[in-house]
DNA sequence: ATCCATCATTTAATCGATTAAATAAACAAA
DNA sequence: TTTGTTTATTTAATCGATTAAATGATGGAT
């Protein structure tokens, strides 16, 4: 029940707590044979080292906080996986935090985080503004932005291009020859619901084709509102030829309804989504997307963390992931060529 | 950068620590003219007080562990999720750990975890006995172990009724009439692949009928096996009318084989998977599944964790979640009733 | 006037490590 | 012999909170 300490360790060995705190983490200046009585004395107590004490008088807690809101996104589930990887092969962990992307729990987890000390914070926030970071960033605690880009802020920010994305997928339904493109996008508020619907709009406009307000509909980046609006996009009096869905809970969402009414795809309706799902291959016709590097972006944003920390480097980026349209045949594209 | 400690705090209430500490954690005696001191000095020196110096006093860090072996399947994403709020309404936080399924890396992750000192760890073991889950028991820290259940061991087990679904999935093959039944299993040296084969055994021999080597057929729980099982059945000489898939990542690659071959479901092959995919009824036809409540689990994981640290309760249970059949039409049922 | 209980606050030890500074020993150089 | 350098180890302070025990007030009961 009692764990044993140091300072028991010590005693065992018939040294001082310096000597075996020098042994365990390899200082020079120990005799290869006090060394040996150390080790041993550890072993017969199975003497553990307490982090937390050690934590204290280091002043690094040696965890990184991932603030998301929902690892059961597959998107952030990915992500969180590269992190936790990467992190992990460095000796740091990670504190998983879902908040739903309410600003409130945001904020609650945050204040908690600061108490931790944790040593980084890597952070997808639904925020818009991002101002309740700036105390963990006056503290000095490096903070890197996933996928979403706050305001007035000196740190990392690694995304998805976003806008490319979305260009790229709505210029492949324009080349197919589609008038009518939809898109079912997500709050306007977020870099990423902004940014996919900029993308779209610089491709029509780049095609000359004119925007029709009744053909964009802003979701919430989850099922039921992809349910609702390509429900409303299908029934209402201008129908589209082509939509882009903007994420993969839209999408999931969109899919039910277009399953449920009979749609064929691509002949009444062409379907590019964003966020390249699991099963894109296994429906009938295979769903052409726009794939993001899910578990790189992690892998990317737990290195500009490191970075962070271990240099201590003051001078922040903001790095640019490039999504991938992985054609299939919702787009209207045959199935081999 | 440097951060107020309650030291700071005191001198500028002009009280001592003992004070400042009564105040913030809202013991009796500290006059309520004083606490509005040492409120409003906190504000002036936006003091956050330090959980670690907390933990190390305290001894609690408020912390469990979450040992899986990948956050990117759906399955443990939306435990972790359930476990993480449950916990978070709790004050308590999640440490996640992917282990990708090495027992070697569980190990390190495990001493870890022990010098973190977490209060408790949540977690789903690749190994099969769990032996080394020995030396944090020993310590104290109470254990619960998800979905897969070690040998030999005094703590809490969450487990769904496998063998339930299991046994459910491949009776209902049967009632439909198939008679030359598969199953794509697990490792059986994990409980979980182990219990499925074994509801799939019962529920034949209580149909009587008899097992055959050829249908049964062991893969890794992974895409990669499902994929390669599912070719395994279906170019073998003894080939199945109906197959039980026994997880869902080997579902995924299950059903990339059966697209490939265009093999037609349920005429050519019925199919019933376990784990419910999210895109289970957007493929056609809809696949009929066995759903665990994996969201559920995690909650109920999490309960038990906070009545063993919060109710010290040395006596532990073996809890069952019971899986539900979702009929769709892969089975072959009809799609209106 | 004395004693006691209750309320309010302070003092100082404590949690378990790290680490700067002090000390000691061994040996070489002047 | 004295001085200095390098190696090896110990002493004691420190990180920032909590908390048991000590101390001070205050007022009521006897």
């Amino acid at each position: 029940m009692k764990r044993p300490t140091l300072k028991e360790v010590a005693q065992l060995a018939g040294v001082s707590t310096a000597t075996v705190s020098n042994a365990i983490n390899d200082k020079k200046y120990v005799r290869s044979e006090v060394k040996e009585q150390v080790y041993s004395a550890m072993q017969a107590l199975n003497y553990q080292p307490n982090t937390i004490a050690k934590s204290l008088r280091k002043q690094e807690s040696r965890i990184v906080g991932l603030l998301i809101s929902d690892v059961a996104n597959p998107f952030f589930a990915s992500v969180a996986r590269g992190i936790e990887m990467e992190l992990a092969a460095n000796d740091y962990n990670v504190l998983l935090c879902n908040t739903d992307s309410s600003v409130e729990k945001e904020r609650e987890y945050l204040e908690g985080l600061i108490g931790k000390r944790i040593d980084g914070l890597i952070v997808s926030s639904a925020g818009n503004t991002g101002d309740y970071f700036r105390s963990m960033e006056e503290t000095g605690v490096p903070i890197v932005f996933l996928n979403r880009c706050p305001q007035f802020m000196n740190c990392d920010v690694i995304l998805t291009n976003n806008t490319r994305g979305a260009y790229d997928a709505t210029e492949h339904l324009i080349r197919h020859g589609y008038n009518r493109i939809a898109i079912i996008t997500g709050p306007t508020s977020l870099s990423t619901g902004k940014d996919r619907l900029t993308g779209y709009r610089r491709a029509l406009e780049d095609y000359g084709i004119s925007e029709q307000d009744a053909l964009v509909k802003e979701g919430r980046f989850d099922i039921e509102s992809g349910y609702e609006k390509m429900k409303e996009l299908l029934e209402q009096e201008y129908k589209p030829d082509a939509v882009f869905v903007s994420n993969n809970s839209m999408t999931l969402g969109g899919y039910k309804y277009l399953k449920e009414k009979e749609i064929s795809i691509p002949d009444q309706l062409a379907v590019i989504v964003f966020d390249d799902p699991d099963w894109a291959e296994l429906v009938d016709p295979p769903v052409t997307s726009v794939r993001q590097p899910t578990y790189e972006l992690g892998v990317q944003a737990a290195k500009l963390m490191m970075a962070s920390i271990k240099d201590r480097k003051t001078k922040h980026d903001i790095m640019y992931m490039d999504p991938a349209l992985i054609v299939r045949q919702s787009c209207g594209c045959p199935a081999d060529h």
